[in-house]
DNA sequence: TTCTAAGCCAATCACCGGTCTCTGT
DNA sequence: ACAGAGACCGGTGATTGGCTTAGAA
């Protein structure tokens, strides 16, 4: 499946990228204020944000890209919310956004 | 300066706050899709929100983990844990290896520096 | 698949969800409910967030197609005689760029 | 067919990261 | 001793809208 092939080649960029300077997508101190908007947390270890940073990327990527074989199915060249909240219809892995992508 | 920004007191929480910037979202759904793919606006900023819930999920998760053993600090190994307990499990084997990396790279700049 | 508690919000029919999820969901649920009542939750977005970068893009010199325009390419003419022709590099839509 | 809306451009300035001190474990 | 919170500051990339026309409807 088309999922497969995209982890597989995130692994292997993962695996073969240099991480010579520290560069992030996106920013570490924004990262930081979602997770605190929990109350409850309480102590963040410097290195969390970094990862999340990472799976940040990954995360919108696959849901990206599951969105937009629906695109394609609709024979579509625009990505627009009903595909996003058929993707999440599609995969019990996102079940938790359930409750923020309203539509069906 | 600071008071030209009071316009709306509709909400106390402010976006910039409550999402990732919209630019750098556009820019990663970019990398997978085809260079003729075009995005409307209501799917950026779905997708905007849908990362901070993946965070505020993920995030909740571990500090449960982090409250049941009496620790304060959410580490990356709390976060790689609950994601491994949601069903995230393609995430976790590339991010311990990019956590790993990470740490690599850290130690021998610190070893550098003499 | 567990069935979610019927939330009263939605009119939406008993939804089933993932059983490794259910619990984080729940919470997630609460915590973004209670938020709501302390914060007043933005329920629709603001059409920008900073007055000045508004004002900064407002302000901003156009080429005839809307489009921001290199200010160190487009000062040729010093008079205000013409302004449309000459330094401005984007007259026309090139085709294939929407 | 009608007519909504997405891409395109780059300059300001709010915010990010680096550094410091301070506090708690 | 260590590790993270918070305050401060200077540099910088995200934010931003009018017009055209692709394409949603």
């Amino acid at each position: 499946e088309n999922i497969d092939v995209f982890w597989n080649q995130q692994l292997f960029e993962i695996q073969n990228t240099p991480v010579r300077k520290t560069h992030h997508e996106f920013p570490i101190a924004r990262v930081k204020r979602i997770m605190k908007s929990d109350g409850k947390v309480k102590l963040i270890s410097s290195e969390t944000p970094i990862l999340f940073s990472k799976a940040c990327e990954l995360f919108i990527m696959e849901l990206t890209l599951r969105s937009w074989l629906h695109t394609e199915e609709s024979k579509r060249p625009t990505l627009q919310h009903c595909d996003i909240s058929r993707a999440i219809r599609n995969d019990q892995l996102l079940d938790f956004l359930v409750s923020i992508a309203n539509l069906f | 300066d600071n008071n030209t920004e009071q316009r709306a007191p509709q909400c106390l929480v402010r976006e910039q706050d409550r999402y990732m910037p919209i630019a750098n979202v556009i820019r990663i759904m970019r990398r997978i899709l085809p260079p003729h793919a075009k995005i409307s606006d209501d799917a950026k900023e779905t997708m905007q929100e849908c990362v901070s819930e993946y965070i505020a999920f993920i995030t909740g998760e571990a500090n449960e983990r982090c409250q049941r053993e009496q620790r304060k600090t959410v580490t990356a190994e709390d976060v790689l844990w609950a994601m491994g307990k949601l069903g995230f499990d393609n995430y976790v084997e590339p991010l311990t290896i990019y956590l790993q990396r990470y740490r690599e790279s850290e130690s021998s700049d610190r070893s550098q520096f003499v | 698949r567990i069935m979610l508690p019927l939330n009263l919000t939605t009119d939406e029919g008993p939804i089933y969800v993932n059983a490794k999820q259910y619990h984080g969901i729940i919470r997630r649920r609460q915590s973004r409910a209670k938020a709501v009542i302390e914060n007043r939750a933005a329920r629709l977005r603001k059409p920008y967030m900073h007055e000045s970068r508004h004002r900064h893009a407002m302000r901003r010199p156009r080429g005839c197609g809307g489009r921001f325009l290199n200010t160190k390419t487009m000062n040729n003419g010093t008079k205000g005689t013409e302004g449309k022709q000459g330094g401005d590099g984007q007259l026309f839509r090139l085709s294939g760029s929407r």
